[in-house]
DNA sequence: GTGAAAGCGCTAACAG
DNA sequence: CTGTTAGCGCTTTCAC
């Protein structure tokens, strides 16, 4: 059917292809009638330049990579269905990379993918967007690339990052409004920045209100379900427990949630459990997880699109976006247990 | 770095371009002693053929899709990984294609892609795997294609499927093997086919052991979480109960142990539920729920690869390939409540 | 403003 | 068994 090619429309314009060309790829230097008429034409033809015809003129490829190594399939799926939205729009394809950021091929891996597969460009997710080795890599090779939740040497690429301190900050001042004092922590992959960013939002809120933190509640948890339920049996086993159990993520609540469950322990009757993420799971499960919602999709089209437009202009500046994260108040956080004392 | 051409490898290797091209493509006609002469000589260049240039001269694109339309990320995810391993394996890219099966675009929108993506061929997963008007516009436009989970019109193209009748059939002979005989059915979503499969095991099963099927038991989900809670309230809030649920997939699953939990029926001890799929919810909530496990991700595989001989082979045989699943027991399932009586 | 010629890196079709 | 000659459909260069 498509036997269209950038010839026959040039002919039925009764121009040269590289009018057509010059008109399609909107460089100047055509006189608007010109302009029109090719447009016109080419739409009622139904003509769609062929990629691999430019991509082998103009050594492009209009193929961009999209690097992860992240455990939790709902965070790719969302920057997925963000990049992809974007890629569609602008007529390039995308190639997901799974890889093990713990192999020590990781660089190697990369750069035979970008080389092999031609990629113009790549959007690096958390925990590679800030893995030194791999952005040295990128920026002496000169391969353009944006990070989603980067946290270091911002300035080095473009970034579309979210408060993640900040948002901590809030949830944490929101247990204390309820009235709680006594708070444990449960902390994230210790590879994953953001783990970090939010324990120090955390510290901050404590801070600010004048609250010690308890060393023996503060949990290494690692983002995984089986981290949370071995962090809380810690915890919640102990003489002395907190009233509220802030965890870095959704499946480390849902591990929480299990072992209180286990222990008769009721959420958030006598103890409130907070994640992170909005995962699926902290709708299912029951009580709701009271959690913060990042605005994933939203991250991934704003990478996206910087990482479109850097292609077109390669010694443009480097921007950081900011996009805000937002605290959902489910089931699982209440004002803390009054023993009926005296 | 890599401005190593197929012509560089030619020059050093004293033999034309075509030669070259012969071997790279495993062509026949070409001595064993310039074949390896050939390809020692790529591999010390570090030679990768530019798949632009390939494609272009070859019509082809190297490229494969997948479609889907699936609010299960994490099925989605399998497949994906399946996909990808085959792919980067044989180097293919994977454009994932995510779509609208209930838009009456959906046709529109698959040429489009084919024709503007160049795709070589498509990976299509339920429910997509049994829309007719998809089908067809697929065989008569002669676009190569396989099918995961299909169930309908096996014989017009490979399939990769598993056996949800079969093993729907064994969980219910699981229930009833554990002393169930009022047993309640959540159905999956219609326009899914599995769901049909799924409740015909179920059925075949409560007929094979000579139990009445009871209709007021039987629920119409769409195998989302809400769906489960919602068919759970009907079922449950009768007088008469059954004591055990087997619902379609574990979000529904998930849906009734909420519910359940809400009334305070005690799962497993009042009432054995059941799911399928094996998602991760089934062991993050409390009681894990058995379910059914299918290799997902070996489906991926067995259907990408399929579709990439039938690439180089297009008059070649449709094969259908059954991958069997596998019943999970969990903590969700027990015998009956015995009531102390008499 | 526009066009002609050359070529991106590879494969197809044929010739030897 | 191997090489030659043409392109694939587009962009680039440079001329007009």
């Amino acid at each position: 059917m498509s036997k269209i090619t950038i010839n026959v429309v040039a002919a039925r314009a009764n121009v040269s292809k590289k009018t057509v060309s010059r008109v399609l790829n909107n460089e100047p230097n055509v006189s608007d009638k010109t302009r029109k008429k090719v447009t016109d034409i080419a739409e009622e033809l139904g003509y769609k330049p062929n990629p691999l015809a430019r991509g082998l003129a103009s050594n492009q490829s209009f193929i961009l990579g999209l690097l992860y190594d992240n455990p939790n399939t709902n965070y790719i799926n969302n920057i997925q269905a963000g990049a992809l939205q974007v890629c569609q729009d602008k007529d390039y394809h995308l190639l997901i990379h799974p890889c093990k950021a713990s192999s020590d091929q990781l660089v190697n891996n990369v750069k035979e993918l970008i080389s092999h597969s031609r990629l113009d460009g790549l959007v690096l997710t958390p925990p590679l967007s800030d893995f030194p080795e791999l952005i040295d890599f990128l920026l002496t090779s000169k391969t353009p690339f944006v990070r989603i939740g980067a946290t270091e040497n911002l300035n080095c690429s473009s970034a579309v990052v979210s408060n993640d301190e900040q948002t901590s900050y809030e949830m944490t001042q929101y247990l204390i409004s309820l009235g709680h004092t006594a708070i444990g922590f449960v902390k994230g992959h210790p590879q994953h920045n953001s783990a970090t960013e939010r324990f120090q939002g955390f510290q901050r809120a404590l801070k600010t209100a004048n609250i010690k933190l308890h060393e023996k509640w503060l949990q290494q948890g690692d983002y995984t379900f089986d981290s949370g339920e071995h962090c809380a049996r810690q915890i919640l086993t102990m003489n002395e427990k907190p009233s509220a159990i802030f965890c870095s993520n959704d499946y480390m609540a849902a591990g929480v949630l299990k072992v209180a469950n286990q222990l008769e322990i009721s959420v958030p009757h006598q103890l409130s459990v907070t994640g992170f993420d909005d995962a699926p799971i902290s709708r299912y499960i029951w009580p709701t997880i009271s959690t913060i919602q990042q605005p994933v999709e939203a991250m991934a089209r704003q990478a996206t699109s910087l990482l479109i437009e850097k292609l077109k202009i390669p010694d443009g500046e480097e921007t950081t976006v900011v996009l805000e994260s937002q605290l959902i108040k489910r089931e699982s956080s209440a004002p803390p247990f009054k023993r009926i004392s005296r």
